[in-house]
DNA sequence: TATAAAGTTTAGCCAAGGCTAAACTTAAAT
DNA sequence: ATTTAAGTTTAGCCTTGGCTAAACTTTATA
């Protein structure tokens, strides 16, 4: 059993990847000083879960990603298990599940699972890595991206800031909702979005961080 | 927010109590050497959260017991939740509650107790303490010292260990469950008792364990 | 009542995981 | 090509919560 600091040092890696993640960045996305984060890289260096290049950045090794996808995979089912036994907002529950995946053993894991019915998606459209890592469903485009006069399906929205997640929902935009681009502004990037016959403005910063599919 | 290792302070004084506990009773029940117990008895007391007398033991103050008895709310409530939603077998849910019980914030403890319609005991048939830490239901008595060829009601099974849960089980003894004491051996203080048409055996540690009530 | 045994505390050590301040690299800007 | 700025690492410190070994109390026994 790694401890939570490890844990959280992992997903957050992985989160910021694939590619090298930086010091500072690593440190603003923990909430800990850069030196702190240089000293838990060696540690994790040493350990065999993380590659790290002096002054350039940090990756994962592919048993550091394996541990990283199982705590992602812990906090996305407790967030779909939460959201279906007690009907959580979908704004409360990674703050809960954040908490919460430090503690489930590999019981209550696949306990859950089995309730859930082997999710492939949380309730932000999240894809849940399998018992082993797997991992599909990351063909999601970001809306900031998708083509206008299009219809497009709602696939994730993200989950970390629940003043973003409970705008967005009161804005009727949640997984599975279509929307239509209308236009575009070239200068900040904002979208105007058709969903359910409204027009809704989304910044160029929240749209990169919606994912949709062209197809259905 | 208390530590988790604070947290395990307190409920093991709490459990071991309410009389003064000593060192070493409280180190092997939290498997650590009696010097670490010391030490943090000192904290503890500091913090307000204990009262110690030297050589003679340590017992909560009764901000220490509001506190332990949060502890044992979250733990009650969670194996009420895993039993009622995942099904789980009374002797698995001591061990996960354990671990959830440190990462529940009050948020999702008062909606995990909505959902449950505030229950009274967990499913070992232990109280349930309230939000503020009221606790009712102890007055059951413990199976060993109840009398003979009287119709008795189980009302409450150990749960930490869990092959005595699941041997109990196997038996068919578990809250709500109606059994009469046939024979005690009086060397031993084992038990005989009639449950379900079966005579089952019981020793008296565990019976000093079982509880029981007289009146339906 | 003196002494042995049992239990408790103190002293000093260690690892994890934070921090600050200072040194060092790399990248950017003159 | 230097200098400056930005980012990273090192060094050294702190707290938490363990540990062992030694000292100290209390209790039980002879």
């Amino acid at each position: 059993m790694y401890s939570i600091a490890i844990e959280d040092y992992l997903k957050s890696i992985w989160k910021l990847g694939p590619k090298d993640v930086g010091t500072q960045e690593l440190a603003s996305h923990l909430d800990v000083k850069p030196a702190s984060v240089t000293k838990m890289v060696l540690r994790l260096t040493e350990m065999g879960l993380v590659d790290h290049t002096p002054y350039k950045g940090a990756s994962l090794t592919s048993e550091g990603e394996l541990e990283a996808l199982s705590v992602v995979r812990r906090h996305r089912l407790l967030e779909t298990f939460l959201s279906q036994t007690l009907g959580l907002g979908r704004d409360q529950l990674h703050a809960e599940a954040e908490r919460l995946e430090h503690a489930l053993s590999k019981e209550l894991e696949s306990a859950i699972a089995d309730y859930l019915g082997n999710p492939e998606r949380d309730p932000h459209g999240h894809p849940i890595p399998g018992p082993n890592g797997e991992l599909f469903g990351e063909t999601d485009l970001p809306l900031s991206d998708s083509p206008m006069n299009e219809i497009l399906t709602v696939m994730q929205i993200p989950d970390y800031d629940s003043s973003v997640s409970s705008w967005l929902e009161n804005n009727g935009i949640f997984p599975g909702v279509k929307l239509e681009i209308k236009s575009r502004d070239d200068f900040d990037g904002g979208i105007n979005c058709e969903v359910n016959n409204h027009i809704v403005r989304i910044t160029s910063s929240i749209a990169s961080l919606v994912k949709i599919s062209k197809e259905d």
